[in-house]
DNA sequence: GTCATGAGCAACCTCCAGGTTGCTTGTTGG
DNA sequence: CCAACAAGCAACCTGGAGGTTGCTCATGAC
């Protein structure tokens, strides 16, 4: 991906990476990577108030979105944060918000002249 | 780091706000509103490929998300979009970018010192 | 070797999001 | 006044999300 000029994100995958965050449980699992770093599902689980399975399920559900990924380390699964969707996520957000900010322009440049 | 004067977001209403974001007809809407400027729900349906109830669901969804807000204007009921709560995501989605940046860092730090 | 531990797999349950159709209510333009 | 149009309401259907339990498999510790 070239630095200059990111393309726009495309809606499809923008609305999955939202859909991905859009669970508590799921939002805290992406925080805890977030502030801890890599760790595996057990210790992900600790402080869950879900069973080690539902935690699993919704790590695949993250790594579907592309927001983790996961490696086999001995008898251990280590995951962490892949942070490039949350990136394209954060950029979505900012464009939408500019036309929306642009459109408000345009409305008050309207009223304005007459 | 930037914008110190904004409290950290709500975990569970920035989980609520990425679940309204993340449907991809509600995050057509949403563009639309912002790009087009407030509207009605047949204006709204005109381009969609779902019902109008379909798409009057939703937007009762992206309300309930403090997403947008509408006003009932003669016969019709005109929506538009409320974008304090897409700042709100926006904010949430920097603050664990940053924890992330944050983390790599001591991450780094740890591997380079021994 | 064997046992405890971390993870994977599968079956199952429940509930609600997302969609539809059909009808009613309200407003407005002619 | 009334016909057409925008929206609201209600009932209904279906798939899949989110959760559980129970079992098996693999690996590391001792």
């Amino acid at each position: 991906m070239s630095r200059r000029s990111f393309p726009a994100p495309d809606p499809a995958d923008a609305a999955s990476v939202f859909a991905a965050l859009g669970d508590e449980t799921r939002l805290a699992i992406v925080t805890r990577l977030c502030t801890d770093g890599p760790q595996s599902i057990v210790r992900l689980t600790e402080r869950a108030h879900v069973s080690r399975q539902a935690i699993t399920k919704h790590l695949h559900a993250l790594a579907h979105a592309g927001l983790v990924r996961s490696k086999r380390d001995g008898r251990e699964r280590i995951w962490q944060m892949q942070p490039r969707r949350l990136g394209d996520a954060r950029r979505y957000l900012d464009q939408i918000s500019a036309q929306w900010d642009a459109a408000i322009d345009r409305l008050r440049a309207l009223v304005e002249d007459g």
